[in-house]
DNA sequence: ATAAATACGATTAAAATTGTCGTATTTATT
DNA sequence: AATAAATACGACAATTTTAATCGTATTTAT
C-alpha cells in the first residue's frame, strides 16, 4: 500500500550515483548494477527508459553508458513517478473508468480530494532533492 | 505504485454509509455490500477488523450489525491506513531490514525525507474529511 | 573481427492483492 | 427448543501487479 517501485527506486540510485561521480562522464548499467546489488537487466531498461524521456542521455558501443542531460531541479517528482510508472493516482478512478463501484461510490469526491493533495506535494518536490 | 488498496476503500465506503444513515443504528455487512457491490465476505472482514480496532461497534445476532463507535474526526488518515494496513512507508526499508541495497543504498535518506512528508500529510488529515 | 556496451520486446517468476470457502458463534424470533 | 440471520475468522484460491530474466539486435571503440 502506498509504496513506490523497484524500478523508481533503480533509478533514482542511477541518478544520484551519477549525479555523485563525474556529471559530465559516462556511466554504464553494469558498474551500477554491481556496486548497488541491482539486477543488471532490469536497471538498464529503466536506464533506456529515462535516456528515451530525456532525462538522461545514452551513449553506445564500448565505453559508453550514460550521462545525466536534464536539470534535476526542474523535474517534480510526480512527472519523474508518471514518466516512469505512468498516472499516479491512488484510487483506479482516476485513470481507469471500469471500477465496479464508480456509479454507486460515496467516497469518490472526497478520496479525489485526497489524491490532489498527494500529487501537490509530489509536484512541489523534485528529483534534486532525492539526489544531491 | 501509490495506490491504496480495496480493503481501504470499502473501509471508507463503509465509514461514510453508516455515517450519512442513521449514526445510532446499526447497518449490516449485507447492506453495504449490496448497496455499493462490494464482495460481502471481503467487507465483512474488513469490518470485523474494523470492531477489533473499536472503530466501530459490532452487535451479533439477527438485526445485528455495525455503528460507528470512534470519533472519526479524531483518527488520522495515517493511523487509519496503519490500522487496516500495517505501517506505512513508501519503500521496505521502513519497515523490514532485508533490503539486499540496504548497505550500499545512497537513496535511504532522501527517501526517507519524502516519506516522513507523506506521513505528515497523512497525518494531517481525518477520517472525517473522507466520510463527511 | 571482436568485444563491450546500449536497445527492446517477450516471457517467466515472484509477490501482493483480492476474493472465496467452510465452519463456528451469537442471538432475535417463532 | 428450533430456526434463521447476523458476526467471527482462519485457510485457501484466484487474480493482478511487480520484478526479473531471456534472447536477439544494434552500435562502436579497439
Ligand atoms: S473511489 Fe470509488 S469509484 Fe473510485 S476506484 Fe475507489 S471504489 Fe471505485
Ligand atoms: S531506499 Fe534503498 S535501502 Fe531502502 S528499500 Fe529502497 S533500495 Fe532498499
Amino acid at each position: 500500500m502506498l509504496k513506490i517501485t523497484r524500478k523508481v527506486e533503480y533509478a533514482l540510485i542511477a541518478l544520484r550515483h551519477m549525479q555523485a561521480k563525474d556529471p559530465e562522464g559516462l556511466t554504464s548499467a553494469k558498474e551500477i548494477a554491481t556496486h548497488y546489488g541491482i539486477p543488471k537487466q532490469l536497471l538498464a531498461k529503466t536506464l533506456q527508459q529515462m535516456a528515451r524521456d530525456n532525462i538522461i542521455q545514452a551513449v553506445q558501443g564500448p565505453t559508453g553508458g550514460y550521462r545525466i542531460r536534464a536539470n534535476l531541479g526542474k523535474i517534480s517528482l510526480k512527472d519523474f513517478f508518471e514518466r516512469l510508472e505512468g498516472p499516479l493516482g491512488m484510487m483506479d478512478c482516476f485513470f481507469e473508468s471500469d471500477c465496479i463501484q464508480i456509479n454507486a461510490c460515496n467516497i469518490r469526491v472526497p478520496i479525489q480530494r485526497i489524491n490532489d493533495n498527494m500529487r501537490d506535494m509530489f509536484s512541489k518536490m523534485t528529483l534534486m532533492e532525492v539526489t544531491q
